[in-house]
RNA sequence: GGCCCCAUCGUCUAGAGGCCCAGGACAUCACCCUCUCAAGGUGGAGACACGGGUUCGAAUCCCGUUGGGGCUGCCA
């Protein structure tokens, strides 16, 4: 029971889930699960006016999408009070902490007269003052020092003198995050605890509460934070950066989670793809790294562009349909499913993003003017191409891509032009774009009878 | 300002004293392949922040400098 190896991830429902979120989750998630121990999930919401539901559910559909499971909870620190208040008053009523009836403009007032030097001077430690509305609690730092010991820093030690004696609850008894996170964290048996850089100033804190109450403290491993290209945290204001506008632009799942996963960590040889099972197998805390990380999109999006390649057909139709249900053209009908099914293997290896897959087949489904495609223009060598194409091909017995393409071959020799050159206007004529996927495919889909109609209809077309 | 953390190609990283005139991946450039776009192939350019030590030998250890970051709230 003491052996059981339990984390939890204790994300603050301050806005949308963000990607070093997910990451934090994702590697207490790798820890908890490669030594067989429990992931938990608490939502610490003791900031009410901050918090909201919708953010918390928002973390909750985007923890699902991405796989990342959880054993126990998720609590809720919003209704955990009692034990913040119970662990407070043993605290108070050992003299391990007191109450304190300053204001913040009388700390800056009297930091100010002392010569600059911002923080609590532990001016109401010896005051004896009794519990009363309005006033903090506060913890009586004691002399020393404190030693974090810290699975990817290493050792780090803070002199007390330089941690003042801070506030365990707020003036109207409510709990801040240095006692509600002990108190969860010691309630919950909590052995390891992996979050963000950003939280380490504060660790020394948490060690001197258990510390007080004869607790031993979990182990901790703070992870680098996540930076934007001008190398500052990732803030959820500045950058782009909310888990569910991934999905949205097309992101899988387990392209990001592989992404996020070396995003400060490295299984140590040049392996970069590696599956849920092989990251279990191989994720090692001491493996993290400590400078802050970029968090490059455009990388990203290579490790997307290999999972929609190796996905299995009968997924990525399913995922595509997702993007095309919000075109106007989409009717998602028998018809409809199987030309996205026959053009998907070759949209497949094309697209980098799922919503790439809406204008690379959207010429099937609507007509060109309807999706505001170009009809043209046409030179006059593009009329001769078109003409003669479409000689050849209204003449096919059957309209099959082989054939489609047999023909075209002819007629580029027969004009001496290459196939690249070739191609461009008949592609532009029968798709309204210049990329897409393979020609004879893509003809073979519509049908004779729009493909000849559109070739046609370009013909009329004159620059 | 104070406390703390960090420092290898543009980016993510490998490297735990000699295997490194530093390897991989993304991005980038060139070429090949090719019906477009992709994919694939080949090749190129591209980094140990700086200065001192320690050592026969340092990207790797120590110190300093510089640079970057985090925290500094009755937020988490």
């Amino acid at each position: 029971m003491t052996d059981e190896i339990r984390l939890r991830f204790a994300p603050s429902p301050t806005g949308y889930f963000h990607v070093g979120g997910a990451r934090t989750a994702l590697y207490n998630w790798l820890v908890a699960k490669k030594s067989g121990g429990q992931f938990i999930l608490r939502i610490d919401d003791t900031d009410e006016q901050r918090n909201k539901d919708e953010w918390t559910d928002g973390i909750l559909a985007a923890l699902g999408w991405l796989e990342i499971t959880f054993d126990e909870g998720p609590y809720f620190q919003s209704q955990r009070k009692s034990l913040y208040s119970e662990t407070a008053r043993r605290l108070f009523e050992s003299g391990l902490a007191y109450f304190c009836s300053c204001t913040r403009e009388e700390i800056d007032e009297r930091a100010r007269l002392r010569g600059g030097r911002p923080g609590y001077d532990g001016f109401c430690r010896d005051r004896g003052l009794q519990p009363k509305e309005g006033y903090a609690l506060r913890f009586k730092v004691p002399d020393g020092e404190t030693i974090v010991d810290d699975q990817v820093r290493g050792r780090v030690v803070f002199s007390n003198s330089t941690i003042e004696d801070f506030i365990l609850l707020k003036g109207n008894g409510a709990a801040l995050y240095v006692l509600a996170n002990f108190v969860d964290d010691v309630d919950l048996r909590i052995t390891h605890v992996i979050r963000a850089e950003e939280h380490l100033p504060t660790t020394p804190k948490a060690v001197l509460l258990y510390q007080a109450l004869g607790l031993r403290p979990p182990v901790f491993a703070h992870l680098p934070v996540l930076v934007n290209e001008k190398r500052v945290k990732l803030s959820k204001r500045r950058d782009r950066v909310a888990v569910e506008d991934f999905r949205d632009q097309g992101f899988l799942p387990e392209a990001m989670v592989n992404y996020l996963a070396l995003l400060g960590w490295s299984p140590g040889d040049d392996v970069e793809f590696l599956s849920r099972e092989e990251m279990l197998d191989r994720f090692d805390l001491s493996r993290v790294s400590k400078a802050p990380a970029f968090f490059d999109v455009v990388k990203m999006t290579h490790f997307n562009k290999h999972y929609i390649m190796i996905m299995e057909l009968d997924r990525f139709v399913e995922e595509s349909v997702r993007f095309l249900e919000s075109e106007d053209f989409w009717t998602g009908d028998e018809a409809q499913r199987a030309k996205l099914t026959e053009v998907a293997p070759f949209v497949k290896e094309r697209i980098a993003l799922l919503s790439e897959v809406v204008p690379m087949v959207d010429f099937l489904f609507a007509d060109l003017k309807e999706l505001g495609l170009p009809i043209g223009p046409f030179s006059d060598s593009d009329q001769v191409i078109l003409s003669r194409y479409v000689d050849r091909v209204e003449r096919l017995q059957e309209f099959r891509k082989d054939d489609l393409e047999s023909e075209f071959r002819e007629l580029g020799e027969e004009l001496s032009i290459s196939l690249r050159k070739l191609q461009a206007p008949i592609r532009l004529a029968v798709t309204g774009r210049k990329v897409g996927p393979p020609l004879f495919v893509a003809m073979e889909v519509l049908g004779r009878d729009t493909s000849i109609r559109r070739i046609k209809g370009a013909l009329g077309q004159r620059v």
